[in-house]
DNA sequence: TTGAGAACGTCTACGGAAAAACAATCTCCT
DNA sequence: AGGAGATTGTTTTTCCGTAGACGTTCTCAA
């Protein structure tokens, strides 16, 4: 699959030598480039978190639904939409889904019949307990490129990032 | 649009004391969970180029291509897909638009009749230098947050995790 | 009390990215 | 020379996230 490529592909018919940068590019796009490196970066570690979470019963997004509900208590949808950035129509199924498995239920909220209390049940709370202690491994084996002292540094960054928006 | 809900939305129906948590749960959550900060950063950072590029007559993608050809002379639009990190079939329309706008042309390689010779025209040439005045002032505003010292930061450890994979 | 406007949850439509399938072509091995 | 397998570009399909519209319910003001 990844399997370097045996041959050279195309001799440069327009301009000047090769020299080798043809395929190292990306490696000059990235150093120039902060967006581009930050949004594939982010590509590659969601991919590897995919790759850790098959045949996982919980998606990320369900896992953030319950921690955020055993952090902070029952939430309308709307709360849970705001706070992980999942927009409402995503959160729908989301909820949908760990409904169906009986993890969390869908109560109407006392003083406002728009809203759902979502609400985690015991089965919830142990998958969340079984889910959160596969996390930090994961984390390490998709970190595994960066130092402690690093992942710290680039939560501080994209954090700073997240800032300038409201409720960051 | 980004108006401050002005009542508290729900009173914590099942559990103790709400305490404000509820409305920063997102901050309490990127401080532990690295991949969700990195996502989010990164939607972040591609809605403020989105917003920024209103108008422009090249896409992000079309403008890495042209600067790549610039770089390194004719490509296939493998070797393009595979140094920008985008989709052979997404490559497709990408130099589909960039053809039909007059601004490279597809040649055939010589020697490899399944391969193009991506080419760029003149007029590329000039609508890459116009493209690329406007990006390092729109990088300072997209990483308006982060100092230059800071962006190299996040430039130097987004490229080490990308250099777990090959050609990274 | 009544009406205008906003918020909540839901559904649908649109667009962009990834995966799979395909024809044409190339490479390598015998 | 010939045939199996890989590669290139393309099309098609699928999936995910976003945006918009809608009904219900709430809030606020007259």
């Amino acid at each position: 699959m990844a399997t370097a490529p045996r041959t050279p592909r195309l001799a440069s018919p327009s301009r000047t030598d090769d020299g080798g940068e043809r395929r190292q590019y990306f490696a000059t796009l990235t150093r120039e480039r902060p967006d581009i490196a930050l949004c594939r970066a982010t590509t590659v570690v969601a991919r590897a978190i995919d790759e850790e979470l098959t045949g996982a019963r919980l998606t990320v997004a369900q896992h953030l639904v319950l921690k955020m509900l055993d952090a902070v208590g029952a939430c309308s949808q709307q709360e849970l939409s705001e706070q992980l950035r999942i927009d409402r129509s995503v959160m729908v199924g989301c909820i949908d889904g760990l409904e169906s498995s009986g993890l969390v239920v869908r109560e109407r909220h006392p003083r406002d019949r728009r809203a759902y209390a979502v609400t985690m049940t015991e089965v919830g709370s142990r998958a969340l307990a079984e889910a959160e202690a596969g996390i930090a491994p994961m984390m390490d084996r998709v970190f595994a490129a960066l130092t402690a002292e690093e992942r710290d540094t680039l939560i501080r960054l994209t954090r700073k990032l997240l800032a300038v928006q409201p409720g960051g």
